[in-house]
DNA sequence: ACAGATATCCCGGAAATCAGCCATTTTTAA
DNA sequence: TTAAAAATGGCTGATTTCCGGGATATCTGT
């Protein structure tokens, strides 16, 4: 039997994938969690062989979540769930350890073949994020940019209609300290203007 | 018996919402769409009497499906399904014609019970859409403005990172043009940088 | 203890944006 | 068919951003 972990917030998703694995002979729910938190404690508790994770969680970020279990050595299989059909969001889930990627509008069938796929060590992605992956668009992200907390911090004033003056007077820095965060910004996400930092940004959840 | 259409693009909420609505004595399926274009269709020929509509679907914006239907007379009632809980998006879901607004990530009690008060002429709403509504945050957008084709497109353009000049070549059009359809996006939006309407757009799904 | 990452600070000039005005033409909806 | 909305174009000046180089401190993980 292959014991599967569910993390997901939403109840009636939950319901659904429920609802698919009972249909599947071989496959017994060992629990189910709708926190990051108690997803990461139940992991190590229940040892799944299979867990099915929402990557988008209120409390913990998905990509953290599988770093944290990938640092406890545990082999654990992780099919990741997501709305996000962006290049840079399934390289960066990949990267964080996960052994699959489905999106939430893919048909129970890929699912269940993530999940088999999965088993055998192999990574599956569901067919619309593997079109999305292999069609390399010209300058286009590969990945999220890693940004410090501070980048992250000035971000979010930018977002907000700040000029780079009133931060630096908000965060008792100097206004050439503020310009330096936004070129790195700029540099990281390999774009010359704030408003597209902003635009990447947001869609990618950083703010 | 209630006569309850589905349109999700979600196969695994589909499976959620059907073995919810199962359980239900009173409530049978009239039938389950996909794409907004379908469901239009099929609410005209089915005539249910509530309709479980996510608002994200990939072909028509929810938005305008509702306003849609209303156009036509019916008096369905609609309960939107959402993973928005800001404002501005509930405000504008239900002035589109809406009688409920459910999150996804809410218990599925709260859509029977948004079916049952639709169906008595209230609105529902679920708690955690309640909370936004009620507590009105200072300086915050109370709708998604509305705007034009062409502000749209300009909206596009500078979040790609183009400057007004870059944009008018494209554009064919004088950049004195471009300035004033940035002006008036600043004013639709209430702030005073574009970075911000860059981000408010990618929130509400505008870009 | 030490390296690498992060945060801090600095300059100058070119380019772009923003703010506050207004005017005309073309669509679109009532 | 008329009124309203949208798209177009214009000006000036103040402010801000962007680009190109830097440099030094501080923190953090191994």
């Amino acid at each position: 039997m292959i014991k599967v972990l569910l993390i997901d917030d939403h109840p009636i998703v939950m319901e659904g994938l429920k609802n698919l694995l009972s249909r599947q002979e071989d496959v017994t729910v060992a629990g189910c969690f709708d926190t990051g938190k108690a997803g990461l404690q139940a992991i190590e508790e229940l040892a799944p062989d299979v867990v099915l994770l929402d990557i988008n969680l209120p409390d913990i970020n998905g990509i953290d979540l599988c770093q944290q279990v990938r640092k406890n050595d545990k082999d654990v299989r992780i099919i990741a769930l997501s709305v996000h059909n962006e290049r840079p969001v399934i390289k960066n889930v990949l990267n964080s350890g996960a052994n699959g990627y489905v999106l939430k509008n893919a048909v129970g069938d890929e699912i269940i073949m993530a999940i088999n796929a999965a088993l055998k060590g192999e990574i599956y992605l569901c067919r619309a994020s593997r079109n999305i992956v292999s069609q390399v668009q010209e300058g286009e992200l590969t990945e999220i940019p890693k940004i410090t907390r501070r980048e992250k911090e000035i971000l979010s004033l930018v977002s907000k209609g700040l000029t780079t003056t009133q931060i630096a007077e908000q965060l008792f820095i100097s206004s050439h300290t503020v310009e330096s965060h936004r070129k790195n910004l700029m540099d990281k996400f390999d774009v010359n203007t704030m408003t597209a930092v902003i635009k990447f940004a947001t869609q990618f959840g950083l703010i």
